[in-house]
DNA sequence: CTGAAAATCACCATTCCTAGTGATTTTCAG
DNA sequence: CTGAAAATCACTAGGAATGGTGATTTTCAG
């Protein structure tokens, strides 16, 4: 008989969690060994059971994904890790790599797709969701940074940039982050000239469609 | 034999959405009738199947569940509602007892609570879970209640926010529907006052948020 | 250490946005 | 027909955003 592999699933949300349960459930090659609300449950059912796998959400209470993760991978560095998310975020993803995580998949994907991603990476694999890929290929998947398909922005302006999707002022940015307007200023005007959009519609709109705000 | 309630569900996201699909299906008295990733094919499967109820998630790109909420009860007032959240949020809340929804419920809650839900509702009456009802009673004796109906924008109102999302100042607004400048002003005041936001940044987001950018 | 990128600050001019008030005309359902 | 909502226009004023130019300091990898 083959081998079942064996999966924890961790997600705070027990209307998914339970979901997620009965979808994979009826597959033949996986077992669900448990279920867990967050980190802590996770690590406590690794101390019991032999795990394969554990499919974990990256936003949850007390221990997010990219902790447990790490904190997995340093404990049980034979354990793989697939981490879901509701969209895709660049620099967790660079955090999830960097911390071995074995996969990355963005929950609007299929149930066909969550069994490949399982199987590949249980086949010693890793696994990122196409849409992961295409749009972070730059700079994580190849070495060359290439400015050509999507615009770098620095952590600040990152930061900025949130912050004026979240409807805030050059005044009250410029007071939040003990900087100067003039300086707060500079900073949305690159972010204009970088993102080639017009003014702050066009920022909002791209803070929007790259799961910035 | 007894009747079965049959059902829709939506959400945006596959993975959930198939994970309560494969959640409920065991479930003797419920049949599934359909899965929708939006409003739009929520209304679509409406025209074809004969249906109980709709459970939906508050959160979707193009029509969200409170427009959609709104939409079922215009056409099909006999159809119930149940609406699904990630957090309670009183204002959303209010809005959708407003539009007569059936229902409320955290996605934190057990698969038990979602079926004393669905039960609840199909037989006729109203189903909110504890965590709302609380929440729900304090926006109401904090006053906030009497004015928040469902924000109803005029049918220009939208037209206008749509140039604006779309990065249009206002003077090529007013060149563009050929009218003053001092009318797209009041337009732009009127669609702050009633979307509560504070500026362009929040009206752009409320339109994505809305599907209407 | 060193150079490049990032982050900071400064000034100016123009345009645009925001806020308040008040008003007339048009549309549309009851 | 008629009243209410929608759409229109007008004026003022202050604050914010946009665009351009120039510069210094900090950070960080090679």
């Amino acid at each position: 008989m083959k081998k079942r592999i064996r999966i924890i699933l961790a997600d705070d949300h027990r209307m998914f969690l339970e979901g997620l349960h009965a979808l994979l459930a009826s597959t033949e090659d996986i077992k669900i060994v448990g279920l867990a609300l967050n980190g802590m449950e996770v690590m406590n059912l690794l101390k019991k059971e032999e795990i394969d796998l554990v499919v974990t959400d990256i936003n949850m209470p007390g221990m997010d994904g990219i902790t447990l993760n790490s904190t997995i991978k340093k404990q049980y560095p034979h354990i793989k890790t697939l981490v879901l998310s509701t969209y895709s975020d660049p620099d967790k993803i660079i955090k999830l790599t960097n911390n071995k995580a074995n996969g990355y998949l963005l929950k609007n994907a299929e149930k066909d797709e969550l069994l490949k991603a399982i199987h590949t990476i249980y086949a010693g694999n890793n696994y990122f969701s196409r849409e992961v890929q295409e749009k972070y290929t730059n700079s994580i998947f190849s070495g060359t940074t290439e400015t050509e398909g999507a615009p770098v922005l620095s952590k600040r302006e990152k930061e900025i940039l949130k912050y004026i999707a979240a409807e805030y002022t050059t005044p009250e940015i410029a007071e939040k982050l003990f900087i100067s307007q003039y300086t707060v200023n500079t900073h949305r005007k690159n972010l204009i000239a970088k993102l080639g959009v017009k003014n702050v519609a066009g920022l909002v709109k791209y803070a929007f469609q790259n799961g910035m705000a």
